[in-house]
DNA sequence: ACATCCCTCTGACATTTGTCATACGGAGTG
DNA sequence: CACTCCGTATGACAAATGTCAGAGGGATGT
């Protein structure tokens, strides 16, 4: 039985590698390639898939996104979430928007295959170190406010801004700051928001 | 005549996959391959390789650094740098580190084993986009010093820690972070970084 | 010799942030 | 119903940060 295969990375070094090491085995066929998120959705639509490789970050719509949409779409498609950048929150994203498989580029390519065979089997797989982080990162502790602002605090922007982007009054915004650094334990602001980044909170 | 290459990527994927795809050239052969700064390093002078193929980010020591090691201990080794994050001063970085060819990952295999002859024959090679980028970024306005503060107050540190580790008076310190803010045009120290960052002079 | 730049410092001031107490309405829970 | 969160807000105060003017010393270049 084969495994008709999506292989969706915006590198093309990487993609054109990886779908040449993967034709190597004899029950995956790549029926597809893709380089953003809409092309890896029109893609999808148009070749059904069985599993769907999809890097993390991509150009358009990340690999969660895309999964989301394709967890609708096309039911009967698994999907493969692969990524060189292991934080713990995009794990937990990625579990529920119903991704069957979270691994780092960091495998070989004869463990991807055997993943991506237990995958399209209907089970699951998560590598174990990422799993282990994520467990250890635990729940985050902001509220929604909080991770909102937060989040809009993350590139510098002073209060009045993020005040009128999130549509609160200034005091506001800096009592949530506030409580979110102390939630977080950091000193400021700034270490708080790289903080959250390093535990996926944001 | 053959071309005898080092490749180094941490990850395991991606170098497996490259290392299959570069082989099928008849003209190169993959002699060494490394994971890590350090055992790159230590790759090249066992091997002695024509070329060291090169991911930017890897862990230990960039591959900047590398290529700087490399220069002066194996002059008859040429390298090119990989990378996915094309950063204009990171481009500016490699070069003045004797770098001979920068590409980013969006490249085909194809295209890169041509690029690995060109370098190989002595030619440079730098990937035409990130040459604009990096031209159009233009030089650092930022000094020494304003750039070496900046940089401690990258992870968000208050005044008085960076103070202490660049041995320098807050006022000081105040001062330069000030300056490097009005000639970067940013409205905080934060934004400040991260357009530094972003045009790679810190 | 002079001008110009960078490095370093100080002191003063305005602005922004961080912290705290307090308040009110809504949602959910016992 | 009382209790506890959360979201939202205000006001006040302390601390950190940003800005400016000025000043001395060293290096460099004309």
């Amino acid at each position: 039985m084969t495994v008709r295969l999506l292989l969706a990375d915006d590198e093309h070094l990487i993609r054109g590698a990886l779908a040449a090491l993967l034709a190597l085995e004899d029950d995956l066929v790549i029926v597809a390639e893709a380089a953003t998120g809409p092309e890896a959705l029109a893609m999808a639509r148009a070749h059904a898939p069985d599993v769907a490789v999809l890097d993390l970050q991509m150009p358009g719509a990340d690999g969660v996104k895309v999964a989301t949409s394709l967890r609708a779409e096309l039911p009967g498609c698994q999907v493969l979430i692969v990524t060189s950048h292991g934080r713990p929150g995009h794990l937990k994203r990625a579990l529920a928007a119903g991704v069957r498989g979270f691994v780092p580029k960091t495998v070989s390519a004869q463990r991807l295959a055997e993943i991506i065979r237990t995958v399209h089997a209907g089970n699951r797989y998560v590598d174990p170190e990422l799993a282990a982080d994520a467990i250890s990162a635990g729940d985050s502790p902001l509220t929604a406010r909080e991770a909102e602002v937060l989040e809009l605090a993350a590139d510098g922007a002073p209060v009045a801004e993020i005040a009128e982007r999130a549509a609160l009054s200034q005091g506001t915004v800096r009592n949530y700051l506030s409580s979110a650094v102390s939630k977080l334990g950091a000193e400021n602001r700034h270490t708080a928001v790289r903080l959250a980044r390093e535990r996926g909170w944001v």
